[in-house]
DNA sequence: AAAGATGTCAACCGCTAGATA
DNA sequence: GTATCTAGCGGTTGACATCTT
């Protein structure tokens, strides 16, 4: 586009900033917001370029970032939502209210991407880095399953944020134009996947008219999906690369995160779809899709069924009813979402708990060296060790997904 | 104590998407 | 339809701090 940088400017400073710059672009903006951040600094009196200035403050000037140790409950996060979401930190960043996304970059790269590999782990894939050896036994097609499904999450991840993020924006118009509406709605985030994917990414930003209340089309196309050809994809995508990805899955209805590699195609995998995930959704009132695994041997009596959240729509108000069952576990939570509640949710819950902390993740966080795979035990024990942690990792990681704020400072 | 190695993290760079003229 | 602007994202760099020898 033959754009020259902003920085390319001569006279403007580059490197750490100085505390009198910091007080500057603080009191400019707590005075006058930041508006256009490519005329902030003259405005302020900066020989800064704005995206120097920008970054400055998303990163360490903003009053509402949290700085300085990350807590084992952060650390927990970040690696599970990477398992989910690769290097997107910024999607991350919306799940650890008060850090930045350079933040947590940081401090995946430095810290716990090291402690993975210390492991064995692939910090990409977040599976052994002798994956290979075990793929004759059909575990790891399980666990590939498994990771899939999780990605399947990822997707529906997104699709629940954006929806929270035209919720937020309807009812912010809504307020505008009707000042005291108590009218509520309900969207089924399976319409919500479907509206992204329908939508070109980025139209949430001026969502203006309202969504159909439900969308059965959406579910046909889920289930199209599911029971068609899946759109095979390319392995390693998934860890980000610069930029595309960003956008997750508007557009068009390919898994956007999906690492999912088969020896077979996936056509074949598909021939009957109620061998990989059935959506099942109806448009009555309830309007949740409903993802069901069946006739998986290794997912014996776990009958899993994830109840979509239901965005409940009102007096201003993101009320969301969820639940989401897993063996031994329930989950409800009424009402609004803030980090507390779905804090308490998660941890306090009907949740059997302990099984999540105790999966692979918490290996990672109480591992004090080598130990976890090296340690003890036989190959054979160590590898049912580890799909016995994988199932608990993944199921750990859906509950965090399931429980994942749409609240977030990024909406 | 000094030198080199390693770790940390703020800041920069380049790219992209969306908006706008 | 094209060019440009703007904001945001993820990867990378480099200065500084800390650790090790």
């Amino acid at each position: 586009m033959g754009r020259s940088p902003c920085c390319d400017k001569v006279g403007l400073k580059k490197g750490p900033w100085t505390p009198e710059e910091d007080q500057k672009l603080l009191a400019y903006i707590e005075e006058n917001g930041h508006g256009s951040w490519r005329a902030l600094p003259s405005k302020a009196g900066l020989q800064r370029c704005g995206k120097s200035c920008r970054l400055r403050w998303t990163n360490y000037l903003r009053p509402d970032i949290k700085r300085g140790k990350f807590s084992l409950q952060e650390e927990q996060t970040i690696i599970q939502l990477h398992a989910l979401l690769g290097n997107r930190w910024s999607a991350i960043a919306t799940h650890l209210p008060k850090r930045t996304d350079n933040e947590i970059k940081n401090y995946w790269n430095t810290h716990l991407k090291k402690r993975l590999a210390k492991m064995g782990i692939d910090p990409v894939t977040h599976k052994p880095k002798n994956d290979a050896l075990v793929s004759s036994d059909g575990q790891s097609k399980s666990a590939a399953k498994l990771s899939h499904l999780a990605q399947w999450e990822s997707a529906r991840l997104e699709a629940e944020a954006r929806l929270a993020r035209e919720s937020k924006l309807r009812s912010q118009s809504f307020q505008h134009h009707h000042s005291s509406s108590n009218s509520s709605q309900v969207y089924s985030a399976a319409s919500a996947l479907a509206s992204t994917s329908a939508a070109p990414p980025g139209l949430v930003k001026k969502a203006t008219a309202p969504l159909p209340p439900s969308s059965p089309q959406s579910l046909d196309t889920l289930k199209a999906w599911t029971g068609s050809s899946w759109p095979s994809t390319k392995s390693g995508e998934g860890s980000g690369g610069a930029g595309g990805s960003a956008n997750g899955i508007a557009g068009d209805l390919e898994s956007p995160t999906s690492t999912l590699t088969f020896s077979e195609p996936m056509n074949v995998l598909c021939e009957n779809p109620k061998q990989m995930i059935e959506f099942v959704g109806s448009s009555g009132s309830s309007d949740s899709g409903m993802i069901k695994e069946e006739g998986e041997q290794e997912w014996k009596g776990l009958e899993s069924s994830i109840t979509l959240p239901e965005f409940k729509e009102g007096m201003g108000n993101n009320a969301v009813s969820f639940t989401s069952t897993f063996p031994e576990m329930t989950m409800s939570l009424e009402g609004p979402w803030t980090p507390e509640s779905l804090r308490a949710s998660s941890v306090h819950g009907n949740v059997e708990n302990n099984d999540m902390e105790e999966g692979f993740t918490s290996l990672l966080l109480n591992s004090s060296g080598d130990q976890s795979l090296s340690d003890g035990g036989g190959e054979s024990d160590k590898r049912s060790d580890y799909y016995e942690d994988n199932k608990n990792y993944w199921n750990s990681i859906l509950n965090l997904v399931n429980s994942s704020p749409s609240e977030s400072p990024m909406f």
